[in-house]
DNA sequence: CGGTATCCCTAAGGATACTG
DNA sequence: CAGTATCCTTAGGGATACCG
């Protein structure tokens, strides 16, 4: 469960120092990956449940098809979404969390919650610094 | 406490649905200035303790000068970040975190913890999701 | 030391059109 | 419906030089 020991069975990709701090570190593409503009919204809007693409771009205000396909094949390929096609008609793909991906967005679900309370204090500080010129 | 009531007031500024999935919000705002790339790990840093500008550089691994300087102003801005100037020889500049910063510090710190310590399992992953062309 | 300003280039990202 | 592909514009971000 160590990070630090995936390294025990000479896997050549394992980082030897874990830290988001080390840019070359899988920790730090992983948080990157994460915390992006869109995949952080599109975990938190996962980790309410299951999601159809169309519902995902709906739920997410602003993404385009692009960025939001985009962002959830880099989830996908961290290993914290699923990505299920329904053969049907018409037909449907599902998104979901992996138990990763559930701890993830649980986590961004909480970093959310407490923006979202206070949202206020940001704003009158954002008034009490005054307005930029650019 | 309660977001919500910042309209209470009258307050022309408070936003009336605070949600980071309303692209016009301001804890959307926040929720982007706090995920951002360099922001995040500069918050991190600081919740560390006090920090001098070529310290977090250092400490932040690839961020340049022009972006770490960015980014704490847009932190500064948000009242998460407080910068101090002492005028001494040589002069230096010490950046804080605000009772604010510091729980949005904490939370970020916990989601690096999480990838940090789930790095393997998202290495193995891009691995059996196999090499991209792209 | 701790920035800001300028230049410049790459890449993020939106709009549109088309396919399985 | 759920994308991918193409085009095109913007802005993110590095390098350098200079100021308080």
């Amino acid at each position: 469960m160590n990070a630090h020991e995936t390294a025990e069975r000479g896997d050549p990709t394992a980082d030897l120092v874990t830290s988001v701090f080390a840019s070359a570190c899988t920790s730090r593409a992983a948080f990157e990956d994460v915390t992006g503009k869109w995949a952080s919204l599109a975990l938190i809007a996962l980790g309410e449940g299951t999601h159809r693409f169309g519902e995902l771009r709906r739920r997410v205000e602003g993404v385009s098809e692009k960025m939001l396909s985009q962002a959830l094949q880099a989830l996908e390929r961290d290993g914290m979404v699923t990505r299920t096609v329904v053969t049907a008609i018409p037909p449907r793909v599902e998104y979901d969390l992996t138990p990763l991906g559930k701890r993830v967005a649980g986590q961004l679900r909480l970093l959310a919650d407490l923006l979202e309370a206070t949202a206020g204090d940001v704003g009158k500080a954002r008034e009490a610094f005054g307005q930029r010129t650019t």
